[in-house]
DNA sequence: CAAAAAGTGAACACAAATGTTAACTTATGA
DNA sequence: TCATAAGTTAACATTTGTGTTCACTTTTTG
């Protein structure tokens, strides 16, 4: 039986999203391996993490390419469609928020968030968006609701849908 | 020299906060103590985290006090109060949100801010919250945006200052 | 000052996870 | 079909953190 390596990642991004400190023993299991192949595959933990870090990027890189390049429109809009893509990642990131796995975390982020930084940086320019906060932290919030957006579906309060609904609209314009 | 549990207790949430499995080793050179001090006040690693939990709640505890219990005049100040009282609690709570301690995690939040979602839920029904999110999710976001702020202070990027204003403007008013 | 309390350092057993290897079995494809 | 690649099981060494004990030193306090 031909084994993928994305099928390791999907299942090890399942697993450590709920246990960041799971085993790799109990990663192999729930992918329905022997912890020999995993081994084969990733050398070492930090291979594995690695290979998981960086396929989350890519993720959310693929998301952040709906960001548009040039005069900003309409902003809600297209909020609402990058944070429909971002929302179903949450099992593919959730171990880069609780991992202690780099220091870097944060630069991670930040880099991986930068097209959407950007944009919103345009969009002051043009007005659309409050110019007495700065690009950063307008960023920082939003990831900030995007995180506790994840955590309500991840407890079930919450659908995907409306949750991307809920962190546009608080972002935006707040809960007053 | 006699030891108050207070300073391991404090030196304890610091290192745990910027790493998260950190060793007991560790924990006890930071205190200027041996292991087998800790060891002798709290007999497990659990111990000493749960005691590290205790204390964290409690601190909110301290800060929720300050929530009013009437009818809410004044959203902003209250928000900006406890919002400032809040952030210097960062050291003391950033270990809850990484640590593979518990898994009632997200309960023991839900627990600790409990008076302020309920000042929020009257503030809901005077009118001086918008009503059309659930209490729930607005106590979510503003947890949210106090993590977000917390990353920030302690990335310098941000004066314990400032940030409790950023939160609170956000939080209300949104970012356009 | 003397006794009791508190803290230290060193040592040890134990458990668990990781990295690694080797022999064996199953699947793939030329 | 048969050679080879891929996967499995089973073992083993190593490392690391934890829990625990004990004899010794320092501090506190009656």
């Amino acid at each position: 039986m031909v084994i993928k390596n994305e099928h390791i990642l999907d299942v090890a991004a399942l697993v450590l999203s709920k246990r960041p400190d799971a085993t790799l023993q109990t990663i192999a299991a729930a992918a329905g391996v022997s912890r020999t192949t995993i081994f084969n595959k990733f050398p070492t933990r930090d291979d594995l993490l690695d290979a998981l870090a960086e396929d989350a990027l890519q993720r959310i890189g693929s998301v952040m390419a709906l960001v548009p390049d040039g005069k900003p429109s309409d902003v809600a809009a297209v909020m609402i469609e990058v944070t429909r893509g971002l929302i179903p990642l949450e099992p593919r990131t959730a171990f880069l928020r609780a991992a202690p796995h780099r220091t870097d975390l944060d630069s991670l982020w930040e880099q991986a968030v930068t097209p959407l930084a950007i944009y919103m940086g345009t969009a002051q320019a043009y007005g659309l968006l409050r110019r007495d906060h700065s690009v950063r932290w307008l960023t920082a919030s939003y990831i900030g609701l995007l995180f506790a957006a994840w955590d309500e579906v991840n407890q079930g309060e919450l659908g995907t849908a409306q949750a991307a609904r809920l962190v546009v609209d608080s972002w935006l314009s707040g809960a007053e």
